[in-house]
DNA sequence: GTTCTAGAAC
DNA sequence: GTTCTAGAAC
């Protein structure tokens, strides 16, 4: 009985959404099919509508979320709530607002690092970014998460592709712009996987590289805990 | 960015 | 036969 009751409560809402959805214009459905690249911007424009499970801390000019699928322990994105599409956009007028960004990102990992010394952490972004609305990742360099599942997602991070935030206001404060070499930066994600804190080259697949991972945990906890 | 899955690699 | 990767998704 309850099923049946459950169904027509579906049924009901599908109905209405339907119907609502061709009465009003939908202005937003902007290619729906691109809908997941502007995901962040809704973080931004309303911060407050979200749950301190996806919104770490905000004010008036800044953005801290959970990285909805974290690479690492501890994975935050810091982001201005002014609108930048892309770190592409950046100009010489915001290095007052980089400057706060670093300030907030340093915020965090001091944070977490008082909860949990062992870990470290950079700060920086992807030489190309997938999603839209400028953002800077916070990430402890553990990578141990079940949601890292592929050559991209660590090449992303251990590569050349993942840029210091000193590397980037460096740039900024020289060149006035960001522009890398989309051709060169797309080849990096596609080398063999290396560990990034031991000289071992060449991991055989991504498996194999999560047991290496768990071992440097493991072997830096029981040193620390000596 | 993720999910899904065909077929490559083992 | 099973594990794992990598490309399509309208």
């Amino acid at each position: 009985m309850q099923i049946i009751i459950i169904t027509i409560k579906i049924m009901k809402n599908s109905t209405r959404s339907f119907s609502t959805k061709s009465f009003s214009s939908y202005s937003s459905s902007s290619s729906p099919s691109l809908r997941w690249s502007e995901e962040l911007i809704r973080y931004c424009e309303h911060p407050e509508v979200f749950s301190t499970k996806e919104v770490y801390h905000f004010d008036n000019e800044f953005v801290i979320i959970f990285d909805k699928y974290p690479k690492a322990k501890k994975h935050f994105l810091v982001m201005p709530r002014k609108r930048i599409d892309s770190i592409e956009n950046l100009k010489k007028g915001d290095l007052g607002m980089m400057q706060k960004l670093k300030e907030k990102g340093q915020w965090v990992i001091d944070s977490m690092k008082e909860e949990n010394p062992k870990l470290n952490f950079r700060m920086g972004f992807h030489a190309f970014p997938s999603m839209k609305q400028f953002h800077m990742h916070v990430i402890s360099q553990d990578f141990i998460s079940s949601a890292l599942k592929n050559k991209k997602h660590w090449n992303s991070f251990t590569t050349p592709f993942f840029k210091d935030y000193e590397k980037i206001e460096n740039i900024l404060k020289e060149k006035g712009e960001i522009k890398f070499d989309k051709i060169y930066y797309e080849a990096l994600l596609k080398k063999p996987l290396n560990c990034h804190l031991c000289n071992k080259k060449d991991i055989k697949n991504i498996p194999t590289l999560k047991k290496h991972l768990g071992d440097h945990w493991n072997d830096d906890s029981s040193e620390k805990s000596e």
